[in-house]
Formats: structure tokens, sequence, C-alpha cells
DNA sequence: AATGAATGAGTGTTCATTCAT
DNA sequence: TATGAATGAACACTCATTCAT
């Protein structure tokens, strides 16, 4: 695929869809797909209404595209190379770290993907959902596998996986860049309560040997 | 058509506040709130839009109703008498297992109360995030009275807080009241994950003492 | 019907439905259904353009309420009282002068009926077509009674009545009330054509006996 | 992929000029003119739309090009080479069948000058009718020479001609090529009914003989 | 001769809200 | 307490047209 690929030219404004894709995705999470106008996203990307129109056939189509780009570049993330994803080889740990260092790159992608589901016409959730499936069931494999190494001590494995997804996407609804946590130090406590939260000899063990 | 036409309570009407409150509720769950228009909620309501305003000023005051009630309601219901509790007189298994009851309870409210923040005057906002962390810190305080005697090894009580919050409320996405999983079983599973994420002596610790 | 059927009350505005029918009609006439803007009915109605809403649900639904009550108005008004319909008592005489002094009439509205037929929805337009074809079939049984009788010679009465109703409609085209040519006259020019197209005699008769 | 994408006309593109008329005399004829986009024309064109403007400066320009090549073409076919015309003769006869077959032919064409006169600027829309006029005279030239033969016997030849081509230029619109009467039958209908409204001793003498 | 991107005005329609009744 | 009619701003989207390429 040598320059068969490269676009047609670099003609000026061809850039345009980008810049409707980032503004889009700005304002959408800043205030939620209902409450963002096509006039706003237009002035954002410093264009007339209309030509919004040039690069997606309608305001749904922008938001389609938002969340299955961001499900797609999630999945093709995974599995992170070794040295991104730190010392320890424990794929349960990996899949906490890359998780959350991914989702506080792309927190407005993450935060429209969750927040803006209802907001999909059936077909495009369907392929969204279908996305966020495959998603937990990477996790959900690797429980399974801890569990019947013994290593993981789980009642559900698919609630399991849903629990611990929903306990980390939660992080950046409160995170601050400046604040007084770290991403590294947040990254050692969730590793910590999600190690913890499916281990094998967990507290109740000890309370129910009384 | 003399009397089959009233209206169950004792005066046609007098209620109407209520189901504004409920249709509105009903509606801004499913559809958001900036995706709901007076129409809509008066239509559901059974009356013409201008009358909501005799109930309400604006329809922000609607949400704004809805929200704090819902707050309010929650911390009013708390703590919950101990036979509802059920056996356990842990405090942790007492907060877990009444949030998780009285999310599944109220799967609407709730839902509202975590999308719809963005779409609250600052006003409102402020009121009910003081709310929110005032239900907060209940947990938090259990975390600390347990870190405190030795039964929890908690890294930072308030992210703990928040991860075990974050974690019980993604639940009333998935559940299904038909699906396989009973609400009890759901508080035993999730019950015995919480234990662990916060517990003294988890799999960590072996693998630190090695 | 004594007190029950009165408008609720002669509001102020109450009004506002018929003149956007007023409005609607002059503007379509003049410029066509699909080159007139709701903006510009209200404008001539003088009125905001969404009181027109609370009108008529759609602009269709304007169309479609002027080509229905035209057509209805049309077969409502026939017969003509006889002394309407002027001396002669012949029914193609009568049908002939009713059609042209109603027509004269209502020029903007028989305009519309016959141009916009195609900017209806099917479901009107088949309604419209239902009584076009039963305005067309008072003709037709006239044209039927007299070829029975022998007083005409008509090959198709369909064809003809439709012939006949064409050449008719077509004089609003280039009637002008203040031309050379009084409504009356031209009365007694059509009725004269009319006549001798469906005569049991014609011209051809005698040609075709030489 | 070498010859076989080649168009069948000798150079690509050169004929587009032409697909336009072609493509906007359909849509027009279907939609009406202020229906139809420039978008539709050049999508049926299997252009895009700006490729349209190499052709015709304006789209009001494809109307005037339409309408006045119409009028044109009209005028130049007129009069018929006798075969065409028939068995006969007469000139009421030649007209007639030669205005059915044409307008029978050129159906869309027709259509759009008689229902989109108003949506000509001033300056096409007098062009047209002075051609429409011309058209007009040849079948008043007609009736004045049988009127002063004798053989016709007419109030207003003015009139007569409009009602005359108003009767004919209707059968488009119900016409059906597969109904059940064919354009010869039709022919014979309306020319029997023509020579009989314009006759010399139409049945009315006979009744005011009596 | 054709394209893709843009414009600025305009489309039908909906919005939250007001107000006299 | 409810209504019907109205408002003025906004909505998503389309229009005919332009222009650099």
């Amino acid at each position: 695929m040598p320059m068969a690929e490269r676009e047609p030219s670099p003609r000026k404004g061809s850039r345009t869809a980008a810049r409707v894709r980032a503004s889009a995705l700005k304002l959408f999470a800043r205030h939620g797909y209902a409450a963002v106008s096509m006039r706003q996203i237009a002035s954002d990307v410093g264009v007339q209404p209309s030509a919004l129109y040039n690069h997606f056939p309608t305001k749904q189509d922008i938001l389609k595209d938002l969340m299955l780009s961001h499900m797609r570049d999630l999945l093709d993330a995974w599995p992170p190379f070794a040295d991104e994803a730190g010392q320890s080889a424990d794929p349960l740990d990996v899949f906490v770290r890359f998780h959350i260092r991914y989702h506080l790159q792309r927190r407005e992608e993450v935060f429209i993907s969750y927040m803006e589901l209802r907001n999909l016409e059936p077909e495009s959730f369907a392929e969204v959902e279908a996305e966020r499936r495959r998603y937990e069931s990477i996790l959900k494999a690797i429980l399974e596998d801890g569990q019947k190494s013994g290593a993981y001590r789980i009642a559900d494995t698919g609630v399991a996986a849903r629990a611990i997804i929903a306990m980390l996407t939660g992080i950046p609804n409160w995170y601050r860049e400046n604040g007084p946590l770290s991403a590294d130090k947040i990254e050692e406590i969730y590793l910590e309560m999600v190690r913890g939260s499916v281990a094998a000899t967990p507290l109740t063990a000890s309370i129910e040997s009384d």
C-alpha cells in the first residue's frame, strides 16, 4: 500500500471532517448530545452550519462516528505492549492499568460512550453494544482463567467483569489532573482494590472460618 | 357518565404536580432531560403544556426538584432499620445491601441523578453535589472506622468510597428483574467483592510477603 | 342544536385558522404550494410562523384542507336551485352554467385543485380524486341520459365528460373580470360549443352523408 | 479496465447538457419546478451539483430552455406532412389530429409548459407566452376561415380556439398508453366533438327552430 | 468539464414560555 | 387550575450558487 492510500490531495480545508469530530467530541462531552446544536459545532469549527453536511449527513452520524471509532480504537489498543503495561505480567494487572490509563487519556470519548448510548439510533446502538461486550469479554476471560487456576474466587465472572469496569470507569468523573493524586497513584489504589475484590482468600474467609 | 369519570384521588387535578413529577421522571430517565419537551411531559400527564406552569415555574425546576428530592429521600432512608438490613450488623455490609436495594428500587431517579447533573444550573448543581458528598461521606466514615480498627486496609478512603459506589451504582445499568440473577444473589456477589476490595489481607499480602 | 354548537367563545384571534386558509389559498394560487413558505403565510396572516401550528399540524395539511373543502363545497353546491341555473331546464345547460359560474367565482380554489394535486400525499390525493370523480360522474350521467334519449351522439361518455370539463375549466386561465367578454356572454359561447360537441346531428353527419 | 468503461457516446460527458435537459424535464414534470432541487437533477444525471453550472447558468435557465424549446419544436412541427396528418385534408381535422398526437408524444414537455409558466421570470414568461399565442393563432385562423366559408358558426374565434385547445390539452392528464382507448380512437372521439362544437348547424339550431 | 468544499439565506417545524380567559 | 393562542428564538437540515483545483 505505497501511494494509493494517500488522501486525494492535501487540499485547503481537507481536514474539516477531523475538526468537526474534535469539536463535536468536546461539546457533546461537555453539554450532552441533545443539548449541542449543529450551529454550535459549526461555530466551534469555524465554518457555516451547512458546511458540516459536506462531511456528515446528519448530527446523529457524528455521534455514531465518535462512539464507534472510540470503541474500535479502544479494542485496537488492546493488548498493550509489555513495557507500556508496566512491570507486572499479571493479566488482571495489565488490564486494570491499561483501562485506567486509556480512560484517563480519552476522557471525553469515554464520557460520551457511556452517556449518549440512548441517543443512538437502534442500529448504531447495537453496533456499539457489540463492541462494548467484546471489551468486557476480555476482562471476563482473564477472570475465568484466574478462577480456573485457583488464583481468584468469583461467584459470577460476567457480573464481576461489569463491576470492575464500572468501578474503573468512574475514575474520570472525579479525577483532576492537577489534583492531589497522580495517575500512577490512582492506578495502584485501584489495582489493589480490584485484586482484593476477586482474591481467593478475602476477609470473609477468615470471618466465615470463625 | 356521572361518577365513573371521577379520578381515584379525592379532588381531581389536585395531584397534578405529582403526576408531572412522575411523568418527567420517566421521560427524563428514558430520553434525557434535553431530549424531553414540556409538551411531551404535558401529554404524558394528560394536560396542556401551559398547565405545567401552574406547578413548576420552569422545566429546569422540574429537574431540580427530581434530583434534590431523590438525594434527600436517599439520605432520609439511611440508616435502614436493622431488620431491613438483614442479618449482618457489619456497617459495610449494611451500606452495600442498602445501596443496592435502594438503587434497584429507584432506578429512574438514580439514572437521572447521575446523567443529568450537567444539565442543572450551577446553583442547583451545587445543592445536589452537596447531598451526594454527604452520602459518600457515610461510606467514607465506615471505611475509616474499619481502617482504624484494622479490619480494612485502604490507601485512600475517599477514593475507595467513590470506587465502591461507582461499582454498585453500575448495577441498574444491566440488571433485569426477570434475568438469571435475583436481587438477593446480586447483593451477595457484590458484598463479597466489596469486602475483598478493602480487606486487610488480600491476595497481594501474600505476594508482598514473598 | 341550540347552544352546544357554538364555538367555545368568540375569543380574540379565534378566526386565525380561517385567515390562514385565506392567505394560503391566495398564495398557493399565485405562486404554487412548493414556492410558498410557512413564513410567507404567517406574515400574510399577521402572525408568527409558529402560530400557524396551533391551527394546522403541517403545511401539507393546509393544502389538503383547501383542496378537500373545495371539492366538497363544489359538490354541496350541486344541484343549483332552478332560478340560479337560469331559464333553461336542460340538464346539460344547467351543468355548464353552474360549472362556469362556480369556477369563475372560486378561481383560486379551482386553480389550486388542478395544479397542486401532485403535491398532495398519496392518501389525501386519493380522497380528492374520489371527489373529483364524483363530480365528473354528474356530467357523465347527464350525457348518458341524453345519449339514451337520442338527444346526444357520444362515442364515449367518460371521455366526453372529461373533455367538456377540461374545456370549461380552462376559462379562468384567461378570463379577466374587466375584459371584453362578460361572464354571461362566456356562458352563452361555451354552452353553444358544448351542445354542439355532443349534438346528435353534427356537421360531420352532413359531410358523411355526402 | 481498459475500454469497457467508455461511455457509448463518442466523447464522454460531451452530452451532459442534453442529459441535464432530459433529467430536468422528467423531474419538473413529475414534481414541479419549485419542488425539484439542483441536487436532484445532478444526481439523476450522475454528476455533482456544481457540474450543472458548466451547462446552465441557473436553475431558472433550465426551465426557460425547456419551455422555450418545447414551444419552438411544436411550432416547427407545424404543419405536419399530409401523409402524417391522415386521410383528411380538412384543416381543423389536421390541427386536432396533429395537436393530439404531438401532445401525447411529448407529455412531459406539455405538462411543464402549462404548469410552470408562473415560475418563469417575467421576461422568459413573455417569450413563452408569445409562442403560445402564435400557436393559438394557427387554430384561430382555421376557425376564422371556416366561419367565413360558412362551414362553422362561432361566436368568438379567440374563445373557441382556447376552448378547443383546453379540451385537447386535457387528454394527457388521464390518457394511459395501455388503457382501454387507443390514441387513434381518442383522436376520432375528440375530432367529432370539436367538429360539433363549431358546427354550423348544431343541435340547438333544430331545438330553437322548434 | 467536473469536483469537493464552502457559503448565506432559507426550509418546515419545535422549543420553553406567557397570558387572557 | 386549566386552556388555547400566541411569541421569538432556535432547531436540523436544504437551497442555489460559487470557486479553487
